[in-house]
DNA sequence: AAATTGTCCAACCGCAGGTCC
DNA sequence: AGGACCTGCGGTTGGACAATT
């Protein structure tokens, strides 16, 4: 193996020029042929993490908006310092961004104002939602007991019914199946699951297709009409 | 005005998991 | 099977600048 003096340090605008038109030419992988193409010396870790964190076309530049502060806040209460998780539902920025700016932000004794203000805010909207959630879930349950009666009334008719406690055991089956080890995080995924927009991996846990968590926090404008099956919207109410 | 503290940001390091041979 | 290599992630550091004392 050729031994390789690397460059350390910040980045020049003709060191950031080569991976741009490595980049441009090769496409994003393989760092580690950038220094021997381009004769640039870095090491493909180096590379990487500047095309990533810096060079990028579609990065995001700016202040974190309070709309993105609330979704990293809740993330982080979901996921942890899973940055990058957290990164993949805030388009255009990136894990070492929201990871800065948590530490910078949230990692104090006393957090800036702004951050109490969308924690706040962030915990007035989960009581709304919880509230409203357990409203639809008392109107579910009395149409339920109103499809009942009919099919009392008429037995050889086969109607989709959706028992709660059906959905809350297909969660804990699913949680055990899948050797899932936080139930909570089984729940708040269990609706995206069953629609077919997140999956569950060992390694990863749980991951989203595109647009699912868009879903997710698009929740109180869409109402339930993001979710179409009936067995998808006892679900989202089972699981809050 | 100088010193101190806080914030922001870029970049490095070590580690873990995946892939290839 | 296992070692080398590649990639991605999270933790950490350090410098520049701003705000405060």
């Amino acid at each position: 193996m050729e031994e390789v003096a690397w460059r350390k340090g910040p980045w020049t605008a003709q060191e950031d020029k080569l991976l741009v038109d490595y980049v441009n030419q090769h496409g994003e992988g393989r760092w580690n042929s950038v220094a021997k193409i381009t004769g640039l010396r870095r090491s493909g870790k180096s590379c990487r993490l500047r095309w990533v964190n810096y060079l990028r076309p579609d990065l995001k530049r700016g202040k974190i908006t309070p709309q993105e502060e609330s979704i990293i806040i809740e993330l982080h209460s979901l996921f942890g310092n899973r940055w990058s998780t957290i990164a993949r539902s805030l388009p255009g920025r990136t894990d070492n961004e929201i990871k800065n700016y948590w530490r910078t932000h949230f990692k104090k004794s006393k957090p800036s104002k702004s951050i109490e203000r969308a924690r706040a805010q962030f915990l007035r909207q989960r009581e709304e939602r919880l509230y409203n959630q357990e409203l639809h879930l008392h109107h579910q349950l009395q149409l339920q007991q109103q499809q009942q009666q009919q099919q009392q009334q008429q037995p050889q008719q086969q109607m989709e019914k959706v028992d709660v406690k059906d959905v809350m055991l297909l969660a804990e089956e699913t949680t055990s199946a899948y050797n899932i080890p936080d139930m909570e995080l089984m729940y708040s995924y269990l609706p995206y699951v069953l629609q077919g927009s997140a999956s569950y991996s060992a390694n990863d846990g749980f991951v989203e297709e595109d647009g699912a968590w868009g879903t997710l926090w698009n929740l109180d404008d869409c109402d339930m009409a993001c979710h179409s099956t009936p067995a998808m919207q006892a679900t989202e109410f089972a699981l809050y």
